[in-house]
This record gives C-alpha cells, sequence and structure tokens, in this order.
DNA sequence: CCGTTAATTAATCACCGTCAATGAAAATGT
DNA sequence: ACATTTTCATTGACGGTGATTAATTAACGG
C-alpha cells in the first residue's frame, strides 16, 4: 500500500549508467577531477539523487574501479580462443590488449594508468587485479608449453606486458611522435619478443 | 636608501623549493590535486607568499613541468658518455632512464605518466618534449650507425621505449609482481630487443 | 486520501585561488 | 640613534566550488 522501492535492475541500471560517466570523468580530469555535481549535471538529476545508489564518493570510486577491473578481465580472457597456431594466440593476445586501450581508454587508465589511491587501503581489489595477471600469465605459459617460447612464464610474461603496456601507455598519452600508430608498434614488439624468446640451439 | 630586493639566488631558491614540493605534490594528487594552501602551509609560508614569486597558479605548473623535463633531458643525455662499446652505450642508456625515475619518480610521472597538461593546450613544452626525444633516438641511430642494430631508427627507438617506459611505468604504480625488480626487468627487455634487432644473415 | 518511497531543494561546512590592506624588516640618510 | 623609504610577508576578505545532510516536494499503490 505504498509506492513500491526501485526493481533491483533498474538500481543497477543507475549505477552502471553512473559508473560509465564516471569513469570517463576521472580518466580525462584525474581521480580529484570528479565533482558530483558536474557528473550529476550531466546525468541529468539532481546532485543529492546518487547518494540513493551510493553511500558516498568513495563508494562510487570503488564500483568504478570493479567495472573497469571486470571489462578488461574479460578483454583479454577469451582473445585466443578457437586458435589453435601458439602464435597467432600471442598476436591476438597483445592484439586484444591494445584493442581493450583503444575501446575503452578511460577503463584502461583507471587500472594500468592512474595510481588510484586506496590501492593499499581497499584491498578488495586485489583479486580483481591478480586475476587478470594469471589470465595473462597462463597465456604466456600456454606458449611455453607449446614450445613457442622458452625461460621462465612468469619473467616472460612480466617483459610482453610491460612492452605492450608501454606502448598502449604512449600512445593513450599522446607521446608517440606522428606517423607511428600503436597498431603496428605493438606488432614489432610482439614479433621481436617472440623472436628474442623462441627455442634455439646455442643459449645466448 | 631602502631594504634591497632578494638576491636572484634567493628567488631562485624559493622558486626551486617549492617547485620541488609542487612536483611531488603534482605526482601524488594529481595536477588538479595540487593546492596553494596546502603546498605553502608544507613549506612553511603564508598561502599569499608564492604571488611574490610567481605570477599565478598556472605560472607554478609551467615551472614545475619545465624542471621536469630539464632533469629528464639531463639524466638520458650522458648516460652512455666514454662508453665505446654499442652495446654497453645501449644498457647505459636504458639503465639511466630506470635510475632516472626512481631517484626523481615524481618528475617522472609529470612527463611521461600523467597526461594532464596537454601539449596542445601549452605548446610551449613542445621544443622540450621533442629535445628528450632526439637525445632516446639518436643514441639509437648510433647504434644501427655502429651496426649493432638494424632497422628503421624511429620504429626501432620506439619500440626501446616503449618496453622501456612500460616496465618503468608499472613499476612506479607497484603493479609488479612481488620478487620481480625493474632494474632486472629492464635488463630482459634491453637484452631481448637487442637480439631481435641484431643484424643476422636471413632476414625473418 | 494515506502511507511509503524517490527525487529535488535548501542549507551547512569546508576548502581553494586571488588580491587589497596591513604589519614587519632592513638598509640608507641625517 | 632615529626616522624614512622600499620591499617582504602575513592576514583577512571575497567569490566560487565542493561534499554531504536535513527538509521538502513529487510519484505511486492501496
Amino acid at each position: 500500500m505504498a509506492r513500491p522501492p526501485l526493481s533491483p535492475e533498474a538500481v543497477e541500471q543507475f549505477r552502471q549508467r553512473l559508473c560509465e560517466l564516471a569513469m570517463e570523468r576521472i580518466a580525462e580530469h584525474g581521480y580529484d577531477g570528479l565533482s558530483l555535481r558536474g557528473l550529476t549535471q550531466a546525468l541529468g538529476c539532481s546532485y543529492a539523487t546518487p547518494y540513493r545508489y551510493f553511500r558516498d564518493k568513495q563508494d562510487i570510486f570503488a564500483a568504478v574501479r570493479a567495472l573497469a577491473y571486470d571489462r578488461f578481465a574479460a578483454a583479454i580472457e577469451h582473445a585466443a580462443d578457437g586458435m589453435g597456431d601458439p602464435e597467432a594466440r600471442v598476436y591476438a593476445l597483445t592484439a586484444a590488449y591494445v584493442r581493450f586501450a583503444q575501446t575503452a581508454p578511460h577503463a584502461y587508465k583507471l587500472i594500468c594508468e592512474l595510481g588510484l589511491p586506496g590501492r593499499d587501503e581497499h584491498p578488495e581489489y586485489w583479486p580483481k587485479e591478480r586475476r587478470s595477471w594469471e589470465i595473462w600469465v597462463g597465456e604466456i605459459q600456454s606458449a611455453v608449453d607449446s614450445g613457442l617460447l622458452v625461460g621462465d612464464p612468469v619473467e616472460v610474461a612480466h617483459v610482453f606486458w610491460a612492452s605492450v603496456h608501454g606502448a598502449v601507455s604512449l600512445h593513450l598519452g599522446r607521446k608517440l611522435v606522428l606517423g607511428v600508430d600503436v597498431d603496428t608498434l605493438v606488432s614489432s614488439i610482439t614479433r621481436s619478443l617472440l623472436f628474442a624468446y623462441q627455442p634455439r640451439r646455442s643459449p645466448q
């Protein structure tokens, strides 16, 4: 005999919409550059409305981070599905990494670029960060198992990750010199590293 | 017959001290996270004092950026001086890059990590950014000229830069998995890329 | 209409950049 | 020694914006 509470779907929909916009604004104007007032204005609601869906601003940040982590993991998890050739799998993995950073630069910056505060205080995201890393190192592990690469999988995974991330980072920061695009750069990096870590008779 | 103005050295000293602190705070709390009030409080002076040494807040940002760029260029410019072996020169270059990021992480973040000021809005720093890049690509050019590496120097320089920057970026962001340190990671990367771009009989 | 919930508005408190007014400091001329 | 003059630095105030909460209004189902 009263107005019914919002359906859980409606709640989730609002949270999703807010997180999406918040993610963009954080990636563009930095962690401290997000204001509830500007956010709600762009969202078309009053600046007190989010307090029905989130405890406070910190809670919004937490939700945004969770969203970004989940998307990143999903983007690279099935990148190499259906590919039999080990080399093609590695190329697909690094290409998927770049594609994610290009199609969702805000999410990528949020994860790998901006050093978000609360990283040490909020350990609830350690598992999500760890999962992404395990997907990545697992793919490198398969490449080693298949005989495509040699070396300690963790070390090789770090080298690949650092190099690809570096290219993506420079691209997002507009540091790449004119005429160089990130796709060919990552392709060159992948090819070079595949060559460097290939199995050979006489170790270097 | 009056109180003499501050000596240029004293002025420069204050500006230096302020820029140093501002650099730290910008790297930690972001470009917009710097407040004159907190800055001056940590500096031990009143919040109006900086207006004797800088026009406004924008002017402070300009000085901080100039300082960071100059230090970076100086750090890598003479990294390979006195080394005759081309391979040793490349190792010295990447090692100097990492050492700068470790000893002056705030300056490094300001230059390569936080892309906030934007070289489109503030074109006065494009020359400084360009100079650093020219030092880097010049060193790679020498390696190509000496026969250590083959390929387009600009492309090779990008690959080396992206990879080393990626390792440094992950290190500063505390993303490296426990047990992996950035020095050995960059060493591995340098070794791998030197191997990948070495001259060989049968091109890949 | 009533009760309940959602959403908006108003209000509180804190902080920031900037500048005018004010006080302190220091060297010179007497 | 003292007053004067120029410069330095602090304080206080203003206009603006931020987060957050209390009070108010609108929306909906019985």
